[in-house]
DNA sequence: CGAGCGTTTGAGATGTGTCAACTCAAGTGG
DNA sequence: CCACTTGAGTTGACACATCTCAAACGCTCG
């Protein structure tokens, strides 16, 4: 049931940022090239270290090469909700560096290894790396579609719904970087940051898990996470795989 | 009070969507006679027609010449879920058409001129006009920033807070291109709308704009809105208005 | 061993949703 | 010109999803 759902993907052993571009579009010697560098680099934050601050200079974009991290935004009055996560292979700060000041935070959830780089010029990265520019359109696209999710979750779905449809999606996401493994995801979040991401309390949030596992529909052991009922899930999170499809090929 | 807070521009007879470009960007002569053309085509949507569909191809960007329109997703039980309200000189579409595929719906609210084009392959607009492709990946940004104020709102504000915040912010943007006159806005929103923007019911935001007028906040005229106590809506409404000067300028 | 963090559970409070009815203004068509 | 329809706004009573507060549990780690 559960792995059935998922498509099969040749396992290489390829970084999941390349693994990602590579699936975006078809990098040149050249790229892949660029690409090697920018993999070596990169900077280890510890779980909990902020690396973007909302309102301040920001002319790097980061690209996430290991652990998971999350963008999200804060009121005066402490309330924060988180955006997005940004996971493996995804980038982060591309339109924000484009103006060239952050508008939002950003923090590693677990040990992170993040790549910094300039940010593309419009134009110069364009020229000297086309398809790597594309990917980085892409990559956009991808945040927008992320952000359409978010949103729908927020507004119109019930907290059973919400968590089925982040779980669904991280499952998704994960799974398009080789980082599902023996149809089990890693799952690093805590409840308290699950309740931030889906605008609910952390009491609420942690009676939806209860419930989920109670009825077999998922399986958590040592921060990893199974869907043992795919099919049911899915349907609960009225999750549309089109839409990711529509953005990873 | 109201207007104190706006920052004054000088008056110019340049379209909604000239206006803005000109605001994000410098543009050279050939860029401008572009925009010409872009200016004068187009058509004319009446109100309540769909003009992006879910799922469907997308090739072209559109542009909002003059009315608004709406971006929005639904479940298949029928829940929708807007995302962003698109006004005169914004774009619609960017990053969707580079997958060549639609994500989410759009729909005129009033009756509206949108233009359509070619959406740019990545490098070929910005090679042909670098300012423009500027111009295209800063409205990115502001969609991007408009989202993640679409999640704070539907996530961590009361049904108050919301209605405040969505006010405040069309307020600052429709100003950005020239919309506000003699304090008042126009506000072509149906509170049915309304609650599908702010994921309220429709009940409970006529509550709000009851109380907001109650208590001398706002007026509602013909449509027209005006913020008679601007302090006190940008307090509830926890607006920073730094996020949007920093896409704007 | 205590401290801290994440999770779990119960009981009561409350913000928001639902249902239903009514008003008002603006068409529309005979 | 009137009867009718339709869409938008308004209001009240009640239901319920979710929040808040409070306490306990089980880890892990120094």
């Amino acid at each position: 049931m559960n792995e059935a759902q998922v498509i099969e993907r040749p396992r290489t052993h390829a970084s999941p940022l390349r693994r990602k571009l590579d699936l975006l579009t078809s990098l040149t010697d050249e790229d892949r090239n660029f690409l090697e560098k920018l993999e070596n680099g990169g900077t280890t934050y510890r779980a909990g270290t902020q690396y973007i601050f909302d309102g301040q200079a920001l002319s790097k974009i980061h690209v996430i090469r290991s652990g998971w991290t999350m963008c999200y935004s804060e009121l005066d009055d402490g309330r924060r909700q988180i955006l997005t996560f940004a996971l493996p292979g995804d980038i982060v700060g591309l339109h924000a560096s484009i103006r060239r000041r952050a508008t939002f935070n950003a923090s590693a959830i677990t040990r992170s290894q993040i790549t910094s780089m300039e940010a593309p010029g419009s134009g110069s990265l364009y020229a000297a790396h086309p398809r790597l520019g594309e990917a980085f359109s892409r990559s956009m696209a991808q945040d927008a579609l992320l952000l359409n999710n978010q949103a729908m979750r927020l507004g119109r779905m019930t907290a059973y719904e919400r968590v089925c449809h982040l779980i669904v999606e991280l499952w998704y996401r994960l799974d398009a970087v080789g980082l599902i493994e023996d149809g089990r995801m890693p799952f690093p979040l805590t409840q308290s940051v699950i309740s931030d991401a889906l605008g609910l309390s952390l009491v609420h949030v942690n009676r939806q898990f209860v419930q989920l596992r109670r009825e077999g529909s998922i399986r958590l052991d040592r921060r990893q996470l199974s869907i043992l009922d795919f099919e049911k899930v899915c349907a609960a999170a009225h999750y549309n795989p089109d839409h990711y499809e529509s953005i990873r090929r």
